[in-house]
Parts: structure tokens; C-alpha cells; sequence
DNA sequence: CGTCTATTTGAATGTACTCAAAAGCGGTGG
DNA sequence: CCACCGCTTTTGAGTACATTCAAATAGACG
């Protein structure tokens, strides 16, 4: 079954009935995108929440200078959207691209708000998810304004290890927040010491 | 009533019937800090959410070299813990303390949990809050990333406009990621210009 | 293969930091 | 109520981490 990934992901933080199992996946959409596809552009609105279930996905923004800045990469087993687009349904800052050819499961807005009030659990489950997100956001914040670019690096390397061989260094170091050249450097520094 | 502002504060997303919002009451107490006041250290265990309705609470932790970083203000009206303490009950990163002479009301994990439990629309009020909060949090990753310190200042007088006038400009600056010398420097240096 | 993009390397530059010291301000006690 | 003490803010000079711009090299995809 192509929901497997997610029901799992799901069964970690409650426990669904086979009844309600089937309600949520009717409200499910499984759509493919090939490497380099935009699945939300800068300036839409946000009407979806994808989980991936193979590839990856980046979210990043663009600043004045035409720099890119990614906010997140979404492997699989992992939610992505613009949660800023998706809770107000104002247009938003983030572009989500497939930085290889990927398989995401659609859950829209519209459905979410349905599964709040029809099955109240899903409202539990998406608090504990988005509580995980916060927490990491904000020892984001604190590694930004703490670390040298290095140490940031060697946290990057420890928590995503999957992610270090996949990416380009290029969107490692957008996420890290310094330019490609410097994170050039950096890697090659690292090598030739410890 | 004491609880107004909180209760007021909620009625923004969930609707409460009498009985509820004492139920909710029963749970809550109120606590006084002075200036100062540490309400919860760095390496304790956080066992309570609090609500500031007078004065203002700042969290931050302390890097390797002994220089803070603020990662939230919490001025009346807002809610603060350190939320990864608060989920994972482990020892947490974060010292919260009284900017000022500051009242606030706690609501202890366990408490909250019963909350979820006996009124589930607590599950729906506290996902909103916390969804709102990580929406700001990733908005700040980006400005840091994207922005200089003094366009994030900017930012900062325009978003919280009361705070400017009460906080002292050092840790102002430590919101912001960069050092009191020079911030001082970046100010006279707005002032002068516009 | 050829083209396009990613990565590396070099040199000059800039933004923000460090250390040091002076000036300002606020709270507290005599 | 003033004087003092401690903490915050300002100012100065030198420095560092990371950027910019440019060019060469390497890699990946069609």
C-alpha cells in the first residue's frame, strides 16, 4: 500500500481505528514531481501539506538579491509546506522544489480542517508534529546565533547523516547559511584536520 | 478577575463554557517574580507553561564563551517555557528570568496533559498557539539568513513597537545576534540618518 | 560528447567582533 | 537627597570570519 510510510508515521504519536484509517486516506492525493519541479512557488497560496514518501524536497526563500536561503529539506518520511501560506492562506515566501524526482502524499487544507473535527486525534497528532518542528526551529535559531559556520556544519553532519551524501553543497550550505565558496572552504579545512 | 487576559487570550480561538473555564481555572496559580527573579535555570527540567499578564520574561541560554543569547521576550499577553524541556522533560537549555518586576500564571505539564484529555478543545487552542509560534520562528531563521542586523532591527521596532522602549538596547541586541558595541554603533548610526 | 551547473581556488573587501576604556545612568544606602 | 557603586552604553582601534567577484576545474545530465 503506497500510504504505508505514513500511516506509520502517524501510528507513532496515535492510534487509528481501521475505520479511521479509511476516512484519512480518502481525503489523500499521491502526486510525483521530477527533479527540479516546483511543487509551490513564491507568491501562491498554500493549499496543501505534502509528506514525502521518496526523493526530497528543499523550501527556500529568495532575499532581494536574488539570493537562495533554504529553510528546510523534506526526505522522505517528513511533512513540508508553508505553514505560514497554509495557516493564514495569504500568498507566501517559500518555493518548495524537487531536488530529485519525488513522491509526496497531498493532504489539503480544506481536508485537515475536516479530519480536526471528524477525527479530533488528527488534532493531536498534527500539535505533537508541529511542537517537534518548533522545538527545532528554535535550536535552529540558537545554533545561528551561537556556532561559527564550522560547528554548525558538524551539526548538520550529525543529525541529518542521510542528507550529506545526497544534497549538493551548494543547498547545504544555503542551509547552514553561508555562500557555496566559504562552505567550499570550510569542507576542505575539516579534511586535511580533524 | 485575575485570569482575564488569559482567558480573553483564548477566547481569540476556542469558545469555553462556564463550567470549562473554571475547570481551566481550578488548574492554573499565579506566581510573582522580582527584576531578576530567575523563574527557570538552564539544566532543570521545565514543568510549567507560563503566561505573562504584567512585566516581561526573557529565555536565553549561554553559549561555550559565556555570551547569552536571547531566543524570546515575553512581554504581558504572551506565553513562554522552554519547549523542549517541557515536551521531552529532560534537563532543558534555556534560563528564563524577570526582565522586570513580572506576574505570571503557570500551568504544569501534567495539567495541561488532563486539559488535553477532559477539554479536548485545549488540543486545537494549543495547536494554533504553537503553530503560530513556529511560523515566527522560521520567519526569523530567514531574516537572519537573508537580512543584515540592521534591517533586522528595523524589523524588530516595527514588530514590537512597545518592547523598544523597555528593554535595554543589550538585549535587544542579543535578539537580534550581534554584540551591544555594536548595536550602539548601528543606532547612532540610523539616527544620524534615517 | 557537449553544455550547463557545481565546486574549487585566489585575491580583495566588508560586516561584525574583540578588547579596552571612558562616559552615562539608575538604583541603593547612608 | 545626594553620593557612590555597578551595570549599560558609547567610542576607538585592531582583527576575524565570511563575502564578493573572477576564473579555472570538475561533474552531471541529456
Amino acid at each position: 500500500m503506497p500510504f504505508n510510510l505514513l500511516l506509520n508515521n502517524i501510528s507513532k504519536f496515535i492510534h487509528l481505528e481501521s475505520n479511521e484509517q479509511e476516512i484519512f486516506i480518502s481525503y489523500l492525493k499521491q502526486k510525483k514531481l521530477k527533479r527540479k519541479q516546483i511543487f509551490l512557488d513564491e507568491g501562491e497560496v498554500c493549499k496543501y501539506s505534502a509528506f514525502v514518501t521518496e526523493g526530497c524536497l528543499r523550501g527556500y526563500t529568495v532575499d532581494k538579491n536574488g539570493d537562495e536561503h533554504v529553510l528546510s529539506f523534506a526526505p522522505p518520511d517528513w511533512w513540508i509546506a508553508d505553514m505560514y501560506s497554509l495557516i493564514s492562506q495569504k500568498p507566501g515566501i517559500l518555493t518548495i522544489e524537487a531536488l530529485e524526482d519525488t513522491e509526496i502524499i497531498l493532504l489539503s487544507k480544506a481536508d485537515q480542517e475536516k479530519l480536526y473535527i471528524e477525527i479530533p486525534k488528527f488534532e493531536r497528532f498534527f500539535r505533537i508534529l508541529i511542537e517537534n518542528s518548533l522545538v527545532a526551529n528554535q535550536q535552529r535559531i540558537i545554533d545561528n546565533m551561537s556556532l561559527t559556520a564550522e560547528e554548525r556544519y558538524k551539526i548538520f553532519c550529525k543529525r541529518y547523516p542521510t542528507l550529506i551524501d545526497t544534497l549538493p553543497q551548494k543547498q547545504i550550505a544555503s542551509y547552514i547559511g553561508v555562500t557555496p565558496e566559504f562552505f567550499s572552504r570550510m569542507r576542505s579545512g575539516l579534511l586535511r584536520r580533524g
